[in-house]
DNA sequence: CGGTTGTTTGAACTGATTCAATCTGTGTGG
DNA sequence: CCACACAGATTGAATCAGTTCAAACAACCG
């Protein structure tokens, strides 16, 4: 379970500031997979933060269909702002959260300046992975897709390939979600990765046998994650 | 022409913040259209603020083709960061940048503190186009994507669809590397639009027929805009 | 055991790509 | 002013990746 205050100092925030935003009054959550956790149009006026399980950011698309625009796993969060939220939020699989009231933030974002700066790059690095999915979602075959998110999720879940298999968090309609495709041709695309030796599933478990050659197919450069 | 402090204040910047940042020293850039004025990998030292025409961040997908994946219009900016951007920049119509060092930022954000939190409200506007671009790139066919794509340009130049003519600032290429497609069938697209009576060209400008049926076409909700 | 959720497979279909050729408008130099 | 070059727009034909619909199968859980 990842704890608040190791994250936030290892993260570069100084024990001072991280104390305190640790302490902000909060309650604890648990968010079953497939419940929606807050709906399209919700007050962006909490502080999520991630303990363990895997959060999604969704969009709906005027018709019955689905976008999933971002994801949080543990020792990520969701940051406040003026306003509703265009998206929902749903959890993935089973999650622990903490959750505050921006208002208990805004005084310690005054009093720590630093923390704001912390904020922003943040959201620096989730734009960021953003700009990835649309690349992905824009430019890449149905395989690179699905490569790519397999290799996303390893690196932000650090996983090893190398050394250990990935527990895959998502079912294939949350892969088709995330991609931008159909639960059909996820499951053909899965099947043809393992048909290439690419990785080989053991129940919800990825082995990456030639994780080289998956990051190939992905064409996959990890630095936007850093 | 987009003034600086003009648009800060009108943000609900205060005068003296406004003018503190309009003050840094800069250089005035003009950027001519397709070539590219930053390099995927550049470093992310710059502010830019956009007085004129139109600027695009994009990606390239591992073969030639690319992925724009954010605009600036004449009004809004690009902020430095820490590290290398992972995207590159392109002017779409030729542009009139003011380009600052973001060494000469620091200082007026330590002693503004309302500086970093309005740069964070600007990133959520950003962060929110994004997401309805994922929507667009992910879940919506072509000619939704092109009417979506129409519909927010139209908002974000201020545009009256009801009164006047957009001239259209990009080229079906560009349009196919926003909407991930590829540009003769943004060509296609734009054909049936007009014989459905949707729009109508006339050269590079669109006249908007028949705006409320191009907004259900691109199930087009401008509230994340704003 | 029965119900629910998720995965797998097949067949038919369709929207978009690819490749290639042609056309149009605009700017440039002789 | 004309000839030429060039970027962009347009069109056609063949192909293909991914969708749709439908059905069967597997795994899990109370």
């Amino acid at each position: 379970m990842m704890d608040l205050f190791d994250t936030l100092t290892r993260s570069g925030l100084s024990e001072k500031a991280a104390k305190a935003l640790s302490k902000i009054p909060h309650k604890q959550v648990q968010v079953d997979p497939r419940r929606p956790f807050r709906e399209p149009g919700h007050d962006r006026d909490e502080v999520i933060f991630i303990q363990t399980g895997l959060l999604a950011k969704y969009k709906p698309d005027g018709s019955g269909r689905r976008q999933i625009v971002a994801l949080r796993f543990p020792g990520e969060g969701i940051l406040p702002a003026k306003g509703k939220a265009p998206y929902g939020i749903q959890a993935i699989t089973k999650a622990d959260l903490m959750v505050g009231q921006a208002s208990d933030l805004e005084p310690i974002l005054e009093e720590y300046p630093e923390i704001a700066n912390f904020f922003y790059k943040l959201a620096e690095r989730q734009q960021a992975i953003g700009y990835e999915w649309l690349v992905n979602c824009g430019r890449r075959d149905s395989m690179a897709r699905v490569a790519h998110l397999l290799c996303e999720t390893a690196e932000r879940m650090k996983v090893d390939p190398a050394k250990e298999a990935m527990r895959n968090p998502f079912t294939q309609q949350q892969i088709a979600d995330i991609t931008g495709q159909t639960s059909v041709n996820v499951n053909r695309v899965f099947a043809d990765l393992e048909r290439q030796g690419v990785i080989r599933r053991d129940g919800r478990l990825v082995h990456f046998e030639e994780f080289d050659e998956l990051r190939r197919i992905a064409s996959f450069q990890p630095d936007y994650l850093s």
